[in-house]
RNA sequence: GCACCCGUAGCUCAGCUGGAUAGAGCGCUGCCCUCCGAAGGCAGAGGCCAGAGGUUCGAAUCCUCUCGGGUGCACCA
C-alpha cells in the first residue's frame, strides 16, 4: 500500500518514513486551502508520497500538484511552484525540485536518514512492522492436502506461499489463524479405507499381490494395516465393509493427518486449527446453509445442462440443488448435492467457509492453479452467506517443475514414486525450499533445479542474501579478534553520502512490508532482500579499491563503529525478511 | 466451444496496484583480490513491454479485439 495523505494511525512509530511525509504533505495542503490557494474539499485519496523510480530525482516524489490541478483550475506545474516552497520548509527537507508533467522531487537531509538508521536499532525486530492490518482478523486456509498420504512437491509451494503470507500479514498486525481443511469425507478417503484394509489383511499374513487398480499403493500404508491388525487381530478379516470401512477410515486419517503434520514441522508450519469435513457435515451445518439459501431464493431444485466439448458417455439429465452462483458472476449454478443424496465437495466446503467467515474479517484460500475453475463458485458462496460482508481471497499458485541436471524429474503416481516433500527438505534443506518457493510471484509456473537451488553463487539468491548476513556477522568475529573497542555508541554523524546510501535501502523495509502486505505477495520480500544484500555487497566492495571505505579502521575507531552500526542495521532488516519467509539467517557459512 | 492465468533483453524473471529515460540475474565483452569473507564488485553491449485500437495530463500496468502458450470445464476432491 503506497502511504496517502488519508491517515488515521494513531501510532506514530509505525508509521513508514513516507507515510510521516505524507501527513506533512497533507498539513501543506490545508495550509493552502486556508489561504485560499486551493479550493476546498478537493479529493486527495490518489495522492501519494513514493521514491522516484531514478533516485537522481531525490529521495522522495508526489504526484499531489498532478492529482489537484484539474479541480484547482491550473496546470500542474503552477500548482507545484506553490507546493513546493511549503514542502522546502518543513524540517528535514534538504531541496525541492520540481520536474516532468509537475511532479515535485525533495531531497532529505542526512540527519533524517541518521535517524532512521537509530530507528532500525531502537526497534530491531519491530522496525517494518505495520499497523495497516488494526488487528483485523485473516483467517488463512493452506496445504489442506487430502489425508490418503505423505506430503509431495506438488503441496509445497501452496504451504511456503501461504505460511509466509500467515506470517507477513501477522507482521502488518492482522490477527491471524493458519487453518488446514482436511477432506476426510469424500470417496477418497474411503479408497483409502479400502487401501488400508489390504494392507491389514496383508499385517495378518495374507499373500496381497498387486495392489489392485484404484486403491492406494503406497507402502506407507503398511503400517496402518499393522496398527490395525496388532489392534484388533482377525475380526475385520472376512467381515463386510459397513462393519470396517468407517473405523479403518478414521484410523488410516489420523494416522495420515500425524505424517503430514511431521512433514509440515520439517519446513516449519504448524496450524491453528484443523477443521474436519466430516465433521463439518456431523454437525449439519451443509443443512443450516442450504436453508438459509433456499429462503432467500439462493438454492432451487434444476438440472444442469450437459458440460460443454466433449460429453462424457455416462451423462444424463438429474434434477438437483443448485446454487445460483451465476447471480454473483460464475458462468454456471453448482450442484450442492451428489443424485446419492450425500453433499457435493462444493456443498460442504460453502458452509466450511460460511463457518470460518464467523471468525474472521477476510477470508484467504491458498489452492492450486488446478482448482482454478472451483474460485468463482465459492466466492459466490461466501458472498452470498456473508451477505457481502466478508472477503474472500483465493491465490493461485502454480506448479512447480522439478528437474534435476535440467531435465524434469518424472513422477508417476500409479507407481507411488512421487517426489516427497520430506525427501527433498532432507535433501536441499528447509530454507533452500522456503526461499525458492518465494524467488517467483505465485501464479507464475517455476522450476526447482536440484543442482540450482543449493549452488553457492550469486546466481542463488538463498546463499546471496545469507552470504551477506554472514559477512555482517564475520565483521564483528574479526573486529573481536583483532582487539578493537567497538562497544562504545556510535556517533552516525560519521556516516558520510556512500554510507547513507545503504541506509536509504534498509529505509525501504517498512513501505515494502505493506506493500507485500496489502497486495497480499510475500514473494516480494525475497525481492526487496536480495537487492539489500546486493546494496550491500557494493557497499562492501568499495573498501576493496579504497582502504577508507573499508567497515573496520584499525586507526579510527569512531568510524569503525558507525559502519558496524550501519552494518548491523542491514543485517537486522535481513534477519527481519528472513523471518517473514521462515528461514534462518546464517552467520557462518 | 466457454472460462480463468500468462506473453517484458538470447535465457530465467522483477516492475512498488496509472507515473518521469522499462530493471535485475544468467550468458556475452572488458576490468577489480600482497587489502574487512572474490561464495563478491564495477563497466559495456542487448527492448516495437506479443499485435491493434481505446480510456487521460500520463499505460508494460486499466478496457475491447486479434494472435500465441498454459490450466480447468456433470454429482470427482
Amino acid at each position: 500500500m503506497r502511504a496517502t495523505c488519508a491517515l488515521d494511525w494513531k501510532d506514530f512509530a509505525v508509521k513508514t518514513l513516507f507515510a510521516r511525509f505524507a501527513v506533512h504533505l497533507d498539513a501543506v495542503l490545508d495550509q493552502l486551502e486556508a489561504e485560499g490557494a486551493l479550493p476546498a474539499g478537493l479529493k486527495r485519496a490518489a495522492i501519494t508520497v513514493e521514491p522516484p523510480r531514478d533516485a537522481t530525482h531525490g529521495d522522495m516524489s508526489t504526484n499531489a500538484a498532478m492529482v489537484l490541478a484539474k479541480g484547482a483550475g491550473t496546470n500542474p506545474r503552477a500548482l507545484a511552484a506553490l507546493i513546493g516552497p511549503k514542502l522546502e520548509a518543513l524540517d528535514g527537507v534538504a531541496g525541492v525540485e520540481i520536474a516532468g508533467p509537475g511532479f515535485i522531487n525533495w531531497r532529505l537531509s542526512d540527519g533524517v536518514w541518521r535517524n532512521e538508521l537509530a530507528l532500525v536499532h531502537k526497534l530491531a525486530d519491530e522496525y517494518g512492522r505495520s499497523a495497516v492490518g488494526a488487528g483485523r482478523r485473516a483467517n488463512v486456509e493452506y496445504v489442506s492436502a487430502n489425508p490418503t498420504g505423505p506430503m509431495h512437491m506438488g503441496h509445497c509451494r501452496g504451504a511456503v506461499v501461504g505460511d509466509a503470507l500467515a506470517n507477513l500479514l501477522s507482521y502488518a498486525s492482522f490477527e491471524v489463524t493458519r487453518e488446514y481443511y482436511v477432506n476426510d469425507a469424500g470417496g477418497q478417503v474411503d479408497v483409502l479405507a479400502r487401501s488400508v484394509h489390504l494392507r491389514y489383511r496383508e499385517a495378518l499374513g495374507e499373500e496381497i499381490d498387486a495392489i489392485p487398480e484404484g486403491l492406494y499403493p503406497g507402502e506407507y500404508l503398511i503400517p496402518v494395516g499393522q496398527h490395525l491388525a496388532t489392534e484388533y487381530g482377525r475380526k475385520f478379516v472376512d467381515r463386510p465393509d459397513s462393519e470396517w470401512l468407517i473405523l479403518f477410515r478414521e484410523t488410516a486419517v489420523a494416522m495420515m493427518m500425524e505424517m503430514i503434520r511431521a512433514d509440515l514441522a520439517l519446513l516449519g508450519i504448524h496450524h491453528d486449527i484443523f477443521t474436519s469435513e466430516a465433521t463439518i457435515q456431523r454437525e449439519k451445518l451443509p443443512e443450516a446453509a442450504e436453508r438459509w439459501l433456499r429462503v432467500n431464493d439462493l438454492v432451487y431444485d434444476g438440472v444442469l445442462e450437459a458440460p460443454k466439448g466433449e460429453t462424457p458417455e455416462d451423462w444424463e439429465p438429474v434434477e438437483l440443488p443448485l446454487f445460483r452462483s451465476t447471480k454473483f458472476g460464475d458462468d454456471q449454478d453448482r450442484p450442492i448435492k451428489k443424485s446419492n443424496g450425500g453433499w457435493t465437495y462444493f456443498g460442504a466446503d460453502m458452509a466450511y467457509h460460511f463457518q470460518k467467515a464467523q471468525h474472521a474479517d477476510l477470508l484467504i484460500d491458498i489452492w492450486g492453479a488446478d482448482h482454478a475453475g472451483t474460485v468463482a463458485r465459492i466466492k459466490a458462496a461466501v458472498a452470498a452467506l456473508t451477505e457481502g460482508k466478508v472477503p474472500l481471497e483465493v491465490k493461485l499458485v502454480q506448479m512447480v517443475r522439478l528437474l534435476r541436471d535440467g531435465e524434469p524429474v518424472k513422477m508417476s503416481k500409479r507407481a507411488g514414486n512421487f517426489v516427497t516433500l520430506a525427501d527433498v527438505v532432507r535433501e536441499v534443506g528447509k530454507d533452500v525450499v522456503r526461499f525458492t518457493m518465494l524467488t517467483r510471484k505465485s501464479d507464475a509456473q517455476m522450476d526447482f533445479d536440484f543442482a540450482k537451488v543449493v549452488e553457492a553463487s550469486k546466481d542463488n539468491p538463498v546463499f546471496y542474501v545469507q552470504y551477506a548476513h554472514a559477512r555482517i556477522a564475520s565483521l564483528k568475529r574479526k573486529a573481536a579478534a583483532e582487539g578493537m573497542d567497538v562497544t562504545g555508541k556510535a556517533d552516525l554523524a560519521r556516516l558520510d553520502a556512500e554510507d547513507l546510501q545503504l541506509v536509504r535501502q534498509i529505509a525501504q523495509f517498512p513501505r515494502m512490508i505493506e506493500a507485500a502486505a496489502a497486495s497480499q505477495e510475500p514473494h516480494r520480500v525475497a525481492f526487496y532482500l536480495y537487492d539489500l544484500a546486493s546494496a550491500f555487497h557494493a557497499h562492501w566492495n568499495l573498501g576493496n579499491d579504497r582502504a577508507e571505505r573499508r567497515y573496520l579502521l584499525a586507526n579510527d575507531v569512531e568510524t569503525t563503529r558507525a559502519r558496524l552500526a550501519l552494518a548491523d542495521a542491514a543485517a537486522q532488516i535481513i534477519r527481519n525478511g528472513l523471518a517473514i519467509m521462515g528461514v534462518e539467517a546464517a552467520l557462518e557459512m
